[in-house]
DNA sequence: TCAATATTTCAAGGATTATTGAAACGTGGA
DNA sequence: TCCACGTTTCAATAATCCTTGAAATATTGA
């Protein structure tokens, strides 16, 4: 992930629908969620939903794919995880305590969902 | 860190100079940098650097106090921290394989710096 | 107090981004 | 083949963001 990257990914991620698509997307699983189905979970009009998921795919964090009528949407684990990397590099350069309390986060430990 | 402050904090990342203007603060450290000596670092007229710096400072990210006559910034490690833990929670919610290669970035363990 | 320094504020302009509804496209079933 | 479905594309508008330079503010030292 080079600063580029970050940067459109960044942008991405800074508009609320496109917030909610992700996590739902992440939540979903690798198995992906249609983008009709996308857009009721969201609450939001067919060719605006489509606005946003190519925003996101243009960002590199959802990839698409047909299946028959509908084009199934998922999330791309690997270039989360990226970002997450690019923005603990970039603020751990020289001040490994900022990344610390970061790292404490119990979500990743195995059986553990997002905090309450 | 809520998912307003989220959606706020990768909006000010999402722009080159803003991205810049606070690598050079966290590896500054806590002493900061004035105002001016960022405009020559980044390379951005005085006023435009006092337009991102706003912007970073309504993120969160930043903070700013006098020195004389000079205003000087400094990064706010919580949120950078705090941002970088929603990220992993987003993320992870039900899905920890995605935070486990991020995890393994070798920046933060002490006495590491940033990976070349 | 006056001038110089460091920075911010403001207004104007241009550039980018978001929303909307209508039309077009590809797919599958009758 | 034809129609319905799911989705995208397009054009137009609205909204937001970025840049620029000039003027305003606060501080320091002569």
């Amino acid at each position: 992930m080079d600063e580029r990257q970050a940067l459109v990914a960044f942008g991405a991620l800074s508009q609320e629908t496109r917030l909610r698509l992700l996590r739902s997307l992440v939540v979903a699983g690798p198995d992906g969620i249609a983008a009709g189905s996308l857009a009721e979970q969201v609450g939001v009009s067919p060719s605006n939903v489509s606005f946003h998921l190519k925003e996101l795919e243009r960002a590199g964090l959802v990839t698409a794919r047909r299946d028959a009528r509908s084009i199934v949407y998922s999330a791309e684990y690997d270039a989360l995880s990226g970002l997450i990397r690019f923005l603990m590099e970039d603020c751990c350069s020289g001040r490994p305590e900022i990344c610390a309390p970061a790292l404490a986060t119990p979500c990743c430990q195995p059986g553990e969902g997002r905090r309450q």
